[in-house]
DNA sequence: TATTGTTTCCGTATGGCCTACGGAAATGGG
DNA sequence: CCCATTTCCGTAGGCCATACGGAAACAATA
């Protein structure tokens, strides 16, 4: 299921650690083997090699060497983790802002796409109760800004903020669902849809079914290219023409 | 992580399940406790009572006061239940082909919606290795007759059909997290965000983010509306600015 | 009725997960 | 040296999927 994400702890604690205030200096005690950035660090290795499934407490302690238990002295749980993740890889989009607002909504795509690529895991995290850290509140701003530059209403910036944010984290989501699944079953997508060449063979009806006949038939599905290149062209065109609505909508 | 799907089961096994093919008939041996059917049912009541995270086997077995191992020999896998899920909370859509192709579009996402806003569970099942079910099947050809309908080229109508697909379950994925966070955790997403007031008091930063700061001052944020409303509103937005788009690439 | 072949039912066991609890170990100051 | 403070972490409880194999139910046959 979705990884749950902060739910019960104190709020506080977790945007205190999404902003890495500092806690305040303990002069006394015994001195900590591990910091929250090296738990971070380590977490998100775990993840991107194997997935947020394997993301076990205990998994990320021994990549540290430390015991699973003091982990809990520095993160409150493993949902607080999740979210310092999230924030943590959102800030690598490094947003420049050139050019006009399309073209920057663009770049927010194609950079929140690469997160994503990079970070497969972030497929499994909800974005709707999302991290108040900076990277999140960094790419808002970022998209904010554009769709103000394009001329709209204050009310319909924001409308239109929420249709582009789920586009695109709807749609690099999807896209990376594929390799996702082809790490974790070690099959492609184009060889997961061979093996199921007997639906094809066996069940698919064509009276039943007389568009995807017809498409079939014009040749529509001859792309020539890989299951994702198809994908990725695809949300491309939505982008494209979801940006075409928006600027049609002003005039 | 979202609930991993027919993996290395064997696909004609599954695909059989799918349309309900009957098995031949068996007149000897003891008389099965539980079809299918009813596993199917049990699982999807338990999966809406309490998540797909509740939908354990031991869990669906108890439901149907059979044993937890009695399940597997109707049912290859917990992989392949879920698919099963989903192909018929999808059937549950019963589309009707009336009006402009527009009109069956927003249709279309009005229903795939309802069946989310039902089984909020649906949130966590990855749509790229699709279940090739009747549910699944019947969606994709109404919205390729659609596309068709609209005049596009064959080639196109499958690059629209990715896109309007991808936004369509993106956003009513989007939609029903909050609603399954709600269940899961107790709290609204109005309390939640309120419960983080203080990061707008301690933490955000006027200078950093601008537009934000301006749109909040220019009332954008007064919506009146629950949190839930208002990102209804935005993906009926979306959808309408997507369509409009598609549509202008026409002429 | 007793036997046999077939099918379903399901108890057990393995190895994983998160995290509450509380004691052990380390550290710097008096 | 002692002690307050802080971190480290072993244990334990209660979840999960599912491989395995024997027990139980049933129809046909003898």
């Amino acid at each position: 299921m979705a990884a749950e994400r902060s739910g019960g702890g104190d709020p506080a604690r977790t945007i205190a650690l999404l902003w890495r205030k500092p806690p305040e200096p303990k002069p006394v005690g015994r001195k900590p083997k591990v910091s929250v950035d090296q738990i971070i660090t380590a977490a998100i290795a775990v993840a991107d090699r194997e997935g947020l499934g394997a993301m076990s407490m205990a998994r990320v302690a021994q990549e540290l060497t430390v015991g699973t238990m003091s982990l809990y002295t520095h993160v409150p749980g493993k949902a607080e983790l999740i979210d310092l993740m999230a924030d943590a890889v959102l800030q690598e989009r490094d947003l420049t802002s050139d050019g006009t607002w399309r073209d920057r909504i663009k770049h927010y795509a194609d950079r929140t796409r690469a997160v994503y690529q990079a970070h497969p895991w972030m497929r499994d995290v909800s974005m709707v109760r999302p991290p108040l850290g900076p990277g999140l509140m960094d790419g808002q701003e970022f998209v904010l800004a554009a769709l103000a530059d394009a001329g709209l209403e204050p009310r319909h910036v924001t409308t239109a903020h929420i249709a582009v944010e789920g586009f695109v984290h709807g749609a690099a989501a999807s896209e990376v669902d594929d390799q996702q699944l082809e790490e974790k079953t070690g099959e492609s997508g184009d060889s997961w849809w061979g093996a199921r060449q007997l639906f094809w063979d066996d069940y698919f009806d064509v009276e039943r079914y007389p568009t995807m006949t017809s498409l079939w038939n014009a040749g529509a599905y001859d792309t020539g290219g890989t299951l994702s290149d198809t994908v990725r062209d695809s949300f491309d065109y939505g982008l494209e023409k979801l940006l075409d609505g928006i600027e049609g909508g002003l005039r």
